[in-house]
DNA sequence: ATAAAATGTTAGTTATCAATAACATACATT
DNA sequence: AATGTATGTTATTGATAACTAACATTTTAT
């Protein structure tokens, strides 16, 4: 294995990705995923035991740890709307990469109520990052007073919509272009934020 | 039939909704809504001939006719900060409503594509009517000189993603209160739009 | 009180699907 | 050539769950 195709139990992992970010854990069968990765039914228990552990092995394979504070820290320039505008590509980003996973923990959240962690834990940890902004913001009189965590929460907010919208349902929801998108909802929130 | 409680096909309807909301269509059993509902599964089966029937059973029973034109119309008063505020708690009560089959139309869309446009029928059209709100208070110098259909998008793109991110992970993802998140981002929003 | 309608009970059918087992084949390494 | 590894094939098991049928019991209406 290891031409410059992907391996066996990499289009196995792929193949189950995609289609229960489609249609959930359970519904999707084995045999679903082995047809989609070209491979027998027989390979995918060989490899992964359980269907379970198929999803388990996806998920581990596409875990990123983002490390908000590093990124941020060294490009933050202290200017309201430049930093929003970073700080708005760069969560929407990493949602992209973990929309898979995302998607699953939106189906499966009954069964496997920890998936969700795994995702919100990111935008918890960057909503700190932004109330610790903001509140700095504020102390050099850069932004309004008001209240810095709910407006974290309210910006992050309006991301994930975009996120979440187009994740489900592509252009169903918001039609507006990603750049459009997010252009103006930082637009209108710092005009919004100026002191 | 009808005592003050509840009939023997709403009690089904009802405890189905319920548990198809939080994991979805094929997940839930027969026997599951059976228990929930207190009848046996024979009942159900009586009722609605099979599983799907159940489904949309309760869909159309629980499918509104929002109206928004009438309700609002008569409720604007030409101040951003105000009819955005009507408008807020209107589209969330709306959507409130909906939650049920929002949630299934989430985890159903691969299978059931069609019961997303119950639910994104709403938005649009909601989206339109601020839209042209928009262009009015625009047209008599109320508001900023934007793209009135980006701006609503945006506006309720905020709006939903309060609405889902509650309905699919209660406080998980925002912890601010429905009033305070409201009050919040339409704040924000009317003082960026200011002309 | 009695008939009719609604619901319960039980047993059974059928289909699907995860998982196992046993054997076959293809291919690479040494 | 011999061995090991990865994969394919086929048959089978066991569990689950939708759905049916036949009969019993309860509830409701007249």
């Amino acid at each position: 294995m290891s031409k410059n195709k992907l391996s066996t139990s990499d289009r196995i992992l792929q193949s189950a990705l995609q289609l229960m970010k489609e249609k959930g854990f359970q519904p999707v069968t084995i045999k679903e995923i082995a047809d989609a990765a070209n491979v027998s039914e027989m390979t995918i228990f060989r490899h992964f035991e359980t269907k379970k552990g198929v999803l388990e092995a996806a998920i581990e394979r596409n875990t990123v740890v983002p490390g908000f504070k590093q990124i941020l820290d060294k490009d933050i320039v202290w200017n309201l709307e430049k930093d929003l505008l970073q700080i708005a590509n760069l969560y929407l980003d990493l949602m992209k990469r973990y929309e898979s996973i995302c998607l699953i923990a939106v189906q499966e959240r009954a069964s496997m109520p920890e998936l969700v962690d795994l995702v919100s834990d990111n935008t918890e940890q960057l909503k700190g990052y932004i109330t610790a902004y903001f509140n700095t913001m504020q102390e050099e009189g850069k932004m309004k007073q008001t209240d810095s965590y709910t407006q974290a929460s309210i910006f992050l907010a309006t991301l994930f919509s975009y996120f979440i919208s187009t994740a489900l349902w592509k252009e169903k929801f918001i039609t507006v272009a990603k750049e459009e998108f997010i252009k103006n909802s930082v637009q209108t929130f710092c005009y919004g934020l100026q002191p």
